[in-house]
DNA sequence: ACATTTTTTACCTTTTTAGATAAAAAGACT
DNA sequence: AGTCTTTTTATCTAAAAAGGTAAAAAATGT
């Protein structure tokens, strides 16, 4: 079958970046903040209706702090489940 | 410093991948009949001079037989250094 | 030195990411 | 019901990826 590994691809990258997300609490809006990547693109990309560039899979995982390849592999090695570093804190009130 | 993470991850990203395509003995236009990326697309993206799209990284990373996560991951866990499944063929034939 | 292969660079065209903004849809809560 | 938050979708514009081709540069081999 295999229809269009493609988009399925993305689909499933869309549905880690969205579940690393919510554990965090973090909306789209606070994400994008924090990426540079703006809301509504990052809900196209969540969705699998986008693909995106190399640069700004780095820059979402960063604020994520996640390890990009944590985003493309179903996350056996690196936990992905929760935030590594201390600190729960993501300094929002500097991009205010 | 941190004198353009951006660059500094393409770069290194381009690196790992080149060593990864020179380890199974493609030339850069092999590797492009393989993954559908030209080669001097892939000469770009070796020499961390362009960013690709995740789709892009994808299918090459097929072609290479490796993870996606392998080549952004200094690879630690999976082990980057040999093509993994057997048959070292690449059905170049079906390309020509 | 010469020929051959491989890689790099340049130019051009098409497609697509990506941001901004706004508006609509969906959810949550009182 | 209505209000507020969050997400989704749409439209527009700019910047950039990506392919093709071709030519130049570098590396390799005889």
């Amino acid at each position: 079958m295999t229809p269009d590994p493609e988009h399925e691809q993305l689909a499933a990258f869309g549905s880690r970046l969205r579940k690393a997300r919510e554990t965090r609490g973090l909306n789209l809006h606070e994400l994008a903040r924090l990426s540079g990547t703006s809301a509504p693109a990052l809900s196209l990309i969540e969705n699998g209706k986008r693909d995106l560039r190399l640069s700004s899979l780095c820059r979402i995982a960063a604020a994520l702090r996640v390890s990009p390849g944590d985003l493309l592999e179903e996350g056996s090695h690196g936990d992905n489940s929760r935030p590594q570093a201390g600190s729960g804190g993501y300094d929002l009130a500097e991009y205010r």
